[in-house]
DNA sequence: TGTACATCAGTGAACGCGCGTTCACTGATGTAC
DNA sequence: TGTACATCAGTGAACGCGCGTTCACTGATGTAC
C-alpha cells in the first residue's frame, strides 16, 4: 500500500539506479533480505518493473547492492560511536575505549535496525568483499577494517601483545556478532533495554579481558 | 530430480508425519530453511501435496518442526562431544573440558552441516522454545540447557564464582554462535580446517579466560 | 544556429514458474452390534 | 464370526498469486556536421 503513487513528469528518471537502491534498502529495513523484491522496488520508484534491468543485471545484483549499503550504514554507526570517545589521557584506556565503541556501535545498529542488520549479512561475503569500498563508512573503512584498526591501536598502546594480534578481529567479531544475532533473531529477542545493555557490557568485558 | 520416484503399495502411508519431517529435514540439509518446501517434501515421500495438511497446519508448521529437529541434532552432536571427555582427575579441569566440549560440538555441527545449522536458527526462537523437549538430544536437554549445565558445573567446581554465573550462557553462546555464523555464512566461509581449528581453539580460550 | 541521427533509459505486454492452499472425493481401517 | 457403518488418511483437480525475466517498442537527450 504505497501512500503516494509516485508519478514522474519526465520520461527519464535521471537517477534510477540510486532510487532503486534506496527503495531496496527501505524494503530491507522493513522486512529483511527476502523483502528486497525487484518489482516492489520499481513500484515504489514509479517505474516499470523491467526498467530495473538497465541498472542491475538481475534481482540478485540489487540485493547485493542493498547488502553493501547496509554494511556501509553499519560502518557509519560504528564511526559515530567512536566519535564520542574522548581521545585524551591514558593511551591504553583510549585504545580500549575505541575498541569497545566498535562493539557498542555494532550492537546498537543491530538493535535499532534489526532487519537491515540481517540484510547486511544475508549475502554470504568473503575476505575480499569485507574490505570493498562500497561497504565503507565516512572514513572509507568497512566495519571489519574499523575493528582491525581498533585492535592495532590496542597493540600500539601496549594493551595487546603483537603475538596475540593476528586473527584477533575474528575473535572479537564472533562474540559481538553472536550476541547481536541472539538479540535480533534468537532466544534473546524481545529482551528489554536495561537487560540488553547489561549483557552487552558484560560481553564487551569478556572480550576485553579474554583477548589478552 | 528424485532418483527413485517413490511408490506405495498401500493406500495409507502409515507414518506420513515422520516421513514428511524426515524429507523436510533432508531438504534443509541440502538448501537451508528456504529449501523446506511443502510440495517438494510430499513429492519425495510419494504423496499428494495436500496430504501434508493432515499432519501440519501449513508450510510454516512443517518448517518449525524441521527447525526443532535440527536443534535436536545439534544437541546430540554436543552430547557426543561431551562423551569423549574423561571425567577423572581435577574436577575443575573436567568442568572446563565439559564446557569446552559444548563449544567444540557446536562448531563442529555448524561446519559439518552448515545448511542444517542455518535452519536450526531460521525460526526466531524465544526463551520458551529454547527449552522445548522436541529440541532436546538423547539426554533430554536442549543445546542451551547443555550449555547451562556445563556452566553450573563450572560453579560447582569453583572455577566460576556464583556472582558471575547468571546470564553467562548468553556470553559463551554469543561467542561460539558468532564464530559459527562467520564460518558458515560470513567472511570466514571457506577457511580451511587447520585454520578454523586454530581459531576455534582461541575463541574457546577467550571464553574460558574472559568469563571469570 | 539548425538539423539528422545515434544512443539508450524507460514502456507495455506477456511468459512460465512453482508455490501454498482449498475443494469435493475415495477407499482402507477399526469398531459396534 | 460376520456385517454395517463411522472415521479419517490420502487423492485429483484446480485456484490465484506475485515473482523474475524477455520481447519488441518509444521517445527524450546529446552529438556530429
Amino acid at each position: 500500500m504505497p501512500a503516494n503513487p509516485p508519478k514522474r513528469s519526465t520520461y527519464r528518471h535521471g537517477d534510477l539506479r540510486n532510487a532503486l537502491l534506496a527503495a531496496g534498502t527501505e524494503l530491507a529495513r522493513e522486512g529483511g533480505p527476502e523483502a528486497v523484491v525487484l518489482r516492489e522496488a520499481t513500484r515504489r520508484v514509479g517505474v516499470a518493473p523491467n526498467a530495473a534491468y538497465r541498472h542491475f543485471a538481475d534481482r540478485d545484483a540489487l540485493l547485493r547492492a542493498v547488502c553493501s549499503a547496509a554494511q556501509s550504514r553499519l560502518a557509519v554507526v560504528i564511526e559515530e560511536e567512536q566519535d564520542t570517545v574522548v581521545r585524551e589521557g591514558d593511551p591504553s584506556a583510549v585504545a580500549r575505549a575505541l575498541l569497545r565503541a566498535v562493539g557498542t556501535g555494532y550492537l546498537r545498529f543491530a538493535q535499532t535496525e534489526p532487519e537491515l542488520f540481517r540484510t547486511a549479512f544475508a549475502v554470504p561475503s568473503d575476505q575480499e568483499s569485507a574490505t570493498s569500498p562500497e561497504r565503507a563508512g565516512n572514513t572509507g573503512l568497512t566495519p571489519l577494517q574499523l575493528l582491525s584498526q581498533a585492535l592495532d591501536g590496542l597493540v600500539e598502546a601496549g594493551v595487546l601483545t603483537a603475538e596475540r594480534r593476528p586473527g584477533a578481529e575474528f575473535l572479537a567479531w564472533s562474540a559481538v556478532h553472536g550476541l547481536a544475532t541472539l538479540l535480533v533473531d534468537g532466544p534473546l529477542r524481545g529482551l528489554a533495554p536495561p537487560k540488553t545493555d547489561d549483557l552487552s557490557g558484560r560481553l564487551l568485558d569478556m572480550i576485553d579481558h579474554g583477548l589478552r
